[in-house]
DNA sequence: AGGTGGTCGTTAGCCGGCTAACGAATACCA
DNA sequence: TGGTATTCGTTAGCCGGCTAACGACCACCT
């Protein structure tokens, strides 16, 4: 019963472990992934937006958002129009650094993979969603 | 092809947060669970040898270990025979949470399966292994 | 126009991972 | 036997999550 959660725990440790280790040599850590992800879609969000996509908490993609900074990967501008807001632009490093990153994500996912058949993947798929949709708030 | 990388992600976190919210009412948090698990069945281990059982650094095992000291769910002890080493038990506190706990992790399994079959828990357990085995260090 | 309530981002502080560097104790070998 | 290499646990310091508390700003309503 219990087993196959500590499987999909095993699998997605193994995951986020091998796409930290092909990110790094980008100057990209794991966490700013999935930011630069949706910033990579649609620049200039605010925190809470990015939060709100990525299904974390505000206060997380503030704290990675600082270490992106410091990295020069993106620029903090206040909005114009409502003081409240902060805008998260991404810097021309930043934006270059997308295909090399896709690529190595797409490595990972192809080697992680490799072993299923079209069929086992699309139970994969379904079994995880279904899961997924069980747990969902609401 | 990397969505389903992002299912079991999300899959991952959803199962990690509600056991973590299952645990903290028996004063035990998401990182004490796999000591108290390894522990229920073999007490007195070092934190090497939990780390490797667990899956995870021996520094983590240790940080882990000192917070549940203070928590009065274990104690550390030196090893009689090899100064270097030290040996980890646990307290009757600890002990008398394996059933509360093992409920509500059962609990949680089988809300978070109760929309597949059988076969398509089978299918599951089985893409996840493959997964794992591909990824594990050989 | 002014006060009040709600909506933001930020800060502080915790847990749980990791690597690197260290110090103490054992084991081994000349 | 004595010196060196190895094997432990610990510490320091980082990243990435979280909640709670806060302060600034806007919106709304009287």
């Amino acid at each position: 019963m219990t087993d196959v959660i500590r499987l999909l725990t095993r699998a997605q440790k193994l995951l986020r472990t091998a796409t930290d280790d092909a990110m790094r040599p980008h100057g990209v850590r794991i966490g700013q992934n999935l930011v630069l992800e949706v910033l990579w879609q649609d620049d200039g969000l605010t925190p809470g937006e990015l939060a709100a996509r990525m299904g974390v908490t505000t206060p997380t993609v503030v704290n990675t958002a600082a270490r992106m900074e410091a990295a020069g990967l993106l620029d903090r501008r206040p909005d114009p129009r409502d003081g409240r807001l902060v805008r998260l632009y991404l810097t021309p490093l930043a934006q270059a650094a997308q295909q090399p990153i896709d690529d190595a994500r797409r490595g990972i996912a192809d080697h992680a993979l490799a072993t299923l058949t079209p069929t086992e993947l699309r139970h994969l798929t379904r079994a995880l969603e279904k899961i997924v949709q069980q747990m969902e708030p609401h």
